[in-house]
DNA sequence: TCTGATACTCAGGATTCCTGATGATTGAGG
DNA sequence: CCTCAATCATCAGGAATCCTGAGTATCAGA
């Protein structure tokens, strides 16, 4: 076993990236949680809802994919924004067994209504970053992202 | 209501950058649940033992501000990994309230069996990216923990 | 037509994480 | 010295989340 000298931090190995990015994830998730509490939804709800604003009627399954969790959480989940008045559901036309799911009026002013906090958040979260740092950032997480399939 | 036409996905506003960094996040922990699946914990006690692998002598509450959760759910974790030997808690000599935790030889045994899949991990999240690319990513990550509080 | 895959849902249970309450300890201020 | 607020830890109970398993309907291809 690796002997440790005094326990300095400083020599230690750096964290992963990995680690680095969870961490970036955690704090958001924890502020947007806080942020979101007086509306209802959860952070996860509006995550789904902000996938929907960018591409709208997708299925159930599709954005099971998205979330990287099963058909079935995501039935509950879509079922909840759903009893809620947020989205609403409706046959396919080209295939009878999808269902696309479409933002409401309501969604979308939910949406709406915290969309400045929301942005206040990522400025908060991009403090100190050039645009040239941001566009970067945003290459290299979309970049990781592709990379992991 | 803004009038959409055909639902051209290129018409929409990129995703934020918060919703890209969880995307990244969603995917790794997928990937490191299902490869941890095996050895029976879960990714979020997997984290909190390679924190303690870094800064060895933590308390319940410490790690608990670290993960962005209630020192009562990191209880119940810290619990389990105790249970399972991979963690041992002691008095802390300089206050009696606090308890220090540490890795246990089998905790250490845990991390290294798994260390190499971690890493084969992360090398596949930054598929295609340079040395530098990679200084920059670990960068403009920690800065936006740090901006973060 | 038959077969395998996919979309969706219901039922049930395991897990996680929370709120609320309790006890012990500490440190600051009167 | 003595409150008293704050911190650490933990127990109890419950809400939320997400899973496995099972079942139905639909689709696409051999």
């Amino acid at each position: 076993m690796m002997v440790r000298r005094g326990g300095d931090v400083t020599d230690a190995a750096p964290p992963s990236l990995l680690y680095s990015v969870k961490q970036v994830e955690l704090a958001t998730r924890a502020r947007l949680d806080e942020l979101l509490r007086p509306s209802g939804v959860t952070a996860l709800q509006y995550t789904a809802l902000t996938v929907l604003e960018r591409r709208d009627g997708m299925s159930s399954a599709e954005l099971a994919r998205n979330s990287f969790v099963t058909p079935q959480s995501m039935s509950d989940l879509v079922g909840a924004l759903e009893r809620r008045g947020l989205i609403a559901r409706s046959p396919d036309p080209a295939s009878r067994r999808r269902h696309v799911i479409s933002l409401t009026d309501e969604g979308r002013e939910l949406l709406a209504l915290h969309a400045p906090a929301v942005q206040h958040l990522e400025d908060e979260m991009l403090t100190g970053f050039t645009a040239r740092e941001r566009a970067v950032f945003r290459d290299l997480l979309n970049r990781a992202r592709a990379a992991l399939g």
